[in-house]
DNA sequence: TCACCCCTAGACCGAATGGTCTAGGGGTGT
DNA sequence: ACACCCCTAGACCATTCGGTCTAGGGGTGA
């Protein structure tokens, strides 16, 4: 996790973390100021639309996070099956370290609530960026070009769906499991 | 989909089909009471403790007409894979129904918005169901019983994950590329 | 040292939230 | 025909929601 450095660092941070506990609607704005210990007044003077900014902020945030999980796990690997399950082995981890409750933090911020274009369409756009480089990594660990966007696919496909059974679950078990399907 | 015979149904209907357009905390009471046009006492005649009862009730309705869709699919199939291939479709076709916008019933009604152990236990509590009946469609099917309970699994999560993408991407095409990956 | 301005601070706002409570309409059993 | 009671109906409640606005603290440049 990085630092709060800046208050509007620290407002995205927290942001990102409730909204992966309990999904944009189920926050409120109180609650991240309380938990930021940032008054409003500070929220709107970085955040000037307010609590939809904050949530782009906050998925950005989390999208960078993920795809430097991504690489850790990729850049060492000698092949992508090892690549592939360090990475899940590593989120399970990650799991167990969150409370074992919360979802996946793009679709927990952009994709709850009430219908929105902007929040839709950036979710999309971050998906795509973490199955592209998962891809590049496929590429460089020498899965052929033509195969590599469809495997890349189906990790990603795969991860998502594990990673809601382990939050019902409440167990991440599922997750280090998973990799038997992918290879 | 069921109809609203009477006004406890209507009702769980009315909010089974909200929950999954914007998860728990983004449907307000007043909203699923305009919609089903039932005014507040009797929703809380029919559901005491409101809107917490309600979403038990309208996940309840959602996981029966899952099982129902599962069922249709894997009933006439003559192997598991032309069963799970149809299941898929299926599931597209009520994708795109749906508006393309619409998560997974469950998850949105009980996996979103704040810890709440009962929504917790209960959506594991469903979730199991869906992976027994496709695990018991699957050896009927011929799939071994020791294989059975794991193709399941992996048949859940590959659709969980898969619904979460199409739903990001506003297209049903992925749920129709993914039995692919579990034959 | 002083003026400037970025940022913090929180009081305040109307609207909407989930929930409670009292009345009364209308179907049913006798 | 009457009494009973299930269910509808919606006014009303405190609380919280996201958002606006004015004041002032405090660091920086000249």
């Amino acid at each position: 996790m990085a630092k709060n450095r800046t208050t509007k660092d620290k407002l995205a941070w927290t942001a990102a973390k409730l909204f992966q506990e309990k999904g944009y609607e189920g926050v409120g704005l109180s609650e991240i100021l309380a938990n930021a210990k940032v008054p409003k007044g500070s929220l709107y003077h970085h955040f000037q639309k307010g609590k939809s900014d904050l949530a782009i902020a906050a998925a950005d945030f989390a999208s960078r996070e993920m795809l430097r999980v991504i690489d850790d796990a990729f850049v060492p690997a000698p092949d992508y099956e090892t690549g592939l399950t360090t990475l899940f082995h590593k989120l399970a981890k990650l799991f167990d370290l969150m409370g074992k409750w919360n979802g996946c933090p793009i679709s927990g911020t952009l994709l709850t609530g009430a219908q929105n274009a902007v929040f839709r369409q950036l979710s999309e756009q971050i998906f795509e960026t973490w199955i592209t480089r998962i891809s590049q990594h496929a590429i460089r660990l020498g899965i052929p070009e033509n195969e590599a966007e469809d495997r890349a696919t189906h990790l990603f496909v795969t991860l998502q769906g594990g990673w809601t059974l382990a939050r019902a679950r409440s167990s991440s078990d599922v997750l280090r499991t998973l990799p038997r399907y992918l290879t």
